[in-house]
DNA sequence: ACGTACATCGTACAGTGTACGGAGTACTGG
DNA sequence: CCAGTACTCCGTACACTGTACGATGTACGT
């Protein structure tokens, strides 16, 4: 399975998962063969139930044919394979987020309110942010999230490339974030150490390692950030510097935008 | 080996072995038995270039060790696992970034210059990006890095939390940039289709499936951010998009840090 | 010369995704 | 009613992964 992405065998395939396109198209919905006993969405949904409760990692086929409660290779009767699947999780996910009208806001507001929708989901499914979408799902749930966030950048002068690379780079920045936060807590979890349990256990040998004089800089800040802000609040620091940095980017440029045209 | 997280057993082992700290502090150099037939450094050198020639994914206790012409069980004498071993590489690289000095240099060139230095590294490592730094490996490598890259940071009136904060948002937006590069890449190799042929092969079917009416601004503008940036170029356009609007977030973070003190 | 600490490495195991082929089932055309 | 056929279901098997374990031989300290 190398590298966990989609697309084998018939390219056309996993689209028409996606948007659950019969394979006949137009023809009466012929059905030879016994009835399934499953369907792709039951499939779709005991994956991210497990994904959600044990981390992207414990999703594998076996595990996931017992809790639709077929035998492994029945799953590729519905899904042509796991990276497939992986694509149904996101899309499902994606197709689930709230989209509440904003238009009425301030773009500053809509834009952060797009920032925050994301960062809940992946507070909902760490494992969302760890699936590669080198060329993306483009399934209903992806083309739905994308339609209306692009409407947060409604008004602002942005000509269409420029709205998409700045809906981009956002989206961009709150996946990393997640990621980040995804990763710590898997290593959390299957090293069973917590952050200061680990800097209680490296933390000496690393002082007697770090000379102050050869790093005098990141001696003196890594230690202020690693004091000032442990753990959680140290991912909270960076979501909230990182987002108030990238509005007041996009704030320069929609002012530059605004004086030209 | 769960998360290819590090830190199996003996916490301390890693970095010990990142500062390549003799396992007898002060006692002399004691050797017993057979002398070694490699070295740690000549391991993680054999990885590294085979990273690099053919992505993370083939990097395998086997196939390296068959490079340093030992068995594979041998490696684990010199590292304790695969973890350890892919943190050791990422602090190899960092090692030999280039550290330019940059104090003559206006405050967005040098911050400018810490981003493009770190684009060479993946551009030459795509690998690098991959590999997860939750609970970065602090090693020698590392360190110098964080050392240089913070001095571009200099004078700009930051506070040290501010200041790491800051060059962490960069050097997320580059990393993911690289990641999702590093994974277009993989996706393409292991897919056998360039991304023309992908759309090629599924424009038709998603034309018939995305109606224009349903997502008419997704509709527009992926097609124009498609048309006008295919495949690389549209790399390229995120990458200049995403640094000028961080700079000139921190430009006016910078601007107020003035004005206040 | 002997004991000991060490490097080397063959074998084995539990796990992964999935290719293949067989068995059984529900529909179709004759 | 009876083939033929398309379909679901699934047991087995294969190549692959990281690595635990234990055997073997080597170079040193005494």
């Amino acid at each position: 399975m190398p590298g966990d992405r989609s697309s084998a065998g018939d390219p056309d395939r996993t689209l028409a998962l996606l948007w659950r396109v019969p394979a006949d198209p137009g023809g009466p919905a012929r059905r030879r063969g016994p009835r399934p006993r499953s369907s792709v969405d039951a499939v779709v949904d005991a994956a991210i139930r497990l994904a959600d409760a044990e981390g992207l990692a414990a999703v594998g086929m076996r595990r996931v044919a017992e809790l639709v409660d077929v035998a492994a290779m029945t799953l590729y009767t519905y899904v042509p394979g796991k990276a497939e699947l992986l694509d149904l999780m996101l899309d499902a996910v994606y197709a689930r987020m709230p989209r509440r009208d904003a238009a009425h806001l301030p773009w500053r507001d809509r834009v952060a309110a797009v920032a925050q929708d994301n960062r809940d989901l992946y507070a909902q499914h760490p494992w969302a942010a760890g699936i590669s979408t080198a060329r993306p799902p483009l399934g209903p749930g992806q083309m739905a999230k994308y339609e209306h966030e692009l409407r947060a950048f409604d008004g602002l002068g942005l000509d269409d490339v420029d709205r998409d690379a700045a809906l981009t780079l956002l989206l961009t920045f709150v996946r990393a974030h997640a990621r980040d936060a995804a990763e710590a807590l898997g290593g959390q979890r299957d090293s069973g150490l917590s952050d200061e349990q680990w800097w209680a256990r490296n933390g000496p040998l690393l002082a007697r390692v770090l000379d102050p004089d050869a790093y005098p800089t990141a001696a003196r800040v890594g230690t202020a950030a690693g004091q000032a802000n442990r753990g959680a609040v140290n991912a909270e620091h960076a979501w909230s510097f990182g987002l108030a940095t990238l509005l007041d980017g996009l704030s320069v440029r929609v002012a530059r935008a605004g004086a030209d045209g």
